[in-house]
DNA sequence: TTCTAGCGTATTGTCAACAATCGTGAGTCT
DNA sequence: AGACTCACGATTGTTGACAATACGCTAGAA
């Protein structure tokens, strides 16, 4: 079944890709950095080929960018550009909040006031944790997006879009002390969801996307 | 047998997935076909390297789907499909005519008032073009994806999305007698628009495109 | 007859060499 | 000196051959 040593069952360019995906994430590759074919086919021990196919994939994803005959550069993301993925997040999240409220199971939704349950001890026992939170963060929007039974919304938000605002988390840590607020901001989506007020989830999850997207514009002006 | 004379400006693979981005729209190549990229390659009169590059980009755009090892297949859209993508694009374009309301230039406005008062008399003068309306509803809505001034938005639903809605379009030529009462919707919302009423244009393309797709999904049900 | 096992073929995945294109720096002319 | 030309080097794009995997077919037994 689906549990480990899928390290080497697919592909290599899918490896490749995952592992890419990693690199430009935790910023092992510079954002701006011009990769060189054949220095990262031999860095990963692959030939051109799979990488190709590879960088093919992340460009969909758009965490680089290709200009023919003349490189691919890992895309560097200064704030207009984050600002319009919130944006775009904003749209796509509300209304996966929205459809999550009509159609989750009520085993999710129980399920889901769980987590918001071992979020808020964890963030009150170990109070300064980042990493928890852009996990926790993540998880609590991931089954949202999952629970609206919209599969192609999943995939889009969920395993496209995210890897460009994991991205960004992960390479400016600062920017936290909103633990929380979001955790608030949470409780109250899910008390939207769990009422089945679709149209209140939407644009309380809105709301909370526009928030931090303010505060991460805020932040970045601050530190440079 | 090939006239080779194109020298592509940019790479055969760029090339090769535009071609077959229309292939596929067209319906040339059938839905839920299995392609064979040795077919395919001598077909387009190219190798494999450049062909499941391009193959990669469109399974990318979610035109196709691939499995490890057991090739690719078209896509099928089937009803469910369909309605999913057209909840995307509820929320994103949504979110593109708010945009638009507070973004676009006065100029910008006007010439989409242009278009429309176009589209009225192309519409009165021959009534039953489905091309145009193809066309034309597309041009509309694109305008206002690009006037929100996102760009990742515009290319994510004006580039990528929009591939899968014109491959259905093309393919299920029936379903219009929505001509009129559409160009009405659209004049509303570019009232909005004009008046920079950004919550009330978001609003009406949501409804608009809702009723989209529900004409749609009663079309299918009616015409197998 | 039907299920299963095993083999052979056809297709996909990978590689290393070949060709085309772009960026760069030396050299020259005004 | 500054700008333009042109050829060189380095990198990307493309190809055909090679290896690995999955699918179908035959054959045999229950």
């Amino acid at each position: 079944m689906s549990s480990v040593a899928h390290i080497s069952s697919t592909t290599l360019a899918d490896n490749l890709r995952e592992k890419l995906i990693s690199a430009i994430i935790d910023g092992e590759i510079p954002q701006g950095e011009k990769i060189s074919e054949m220095e990262l086919a031999s860095r990963y021990g692959v030939s051109r080929g799979p990488l190709r196919e590879a960088i093919r994939d992340l460009e969909g994803l758009r965490l680089v960018r290709r200009r023919p005959h003349a490189g691919v550069r890992v895309v560097s993301l200064h704030c207009a550009e984050l600002r319009e993925i919130f944006t775009i997040r904003e749209a796509l999240e509300g209304m996966a909040a929205r459809l999550a409220s009509e159609k989750m199971s009520d085993e999710d939704i129980h399920s889901l006031g769980e987590l918001l349950r071992l979020h808020e001890t964890e963030v009150r026992n170990s109070d300064g944790e980042l990493y928890f939170r852009q996990q926790g963060d993540l998880d609590f929007h991931l089954r949202i997006l999952r629970g609206s039974g919209n599969q192609h919304l999943y995939e889009l938000m969920g395993e496209d879009l995210y890897q460009l605002i994991m991205m960004y988390r992960r390479q400016s840590s600062q920017c936290l002390a909103r633990v929380t607020r979001a955790l608030d901001e949470h409780k109250r989506i899910f008390d939207a969801i769990r009422s089945r007020d679709g149209e209140l989830a939407e644009i309380l999850m809105r709301r909370h996307i526009q928030g931090a997207s303010l505060a991460l514009r805020r932040c970045i002006e601050e530190n440079p």
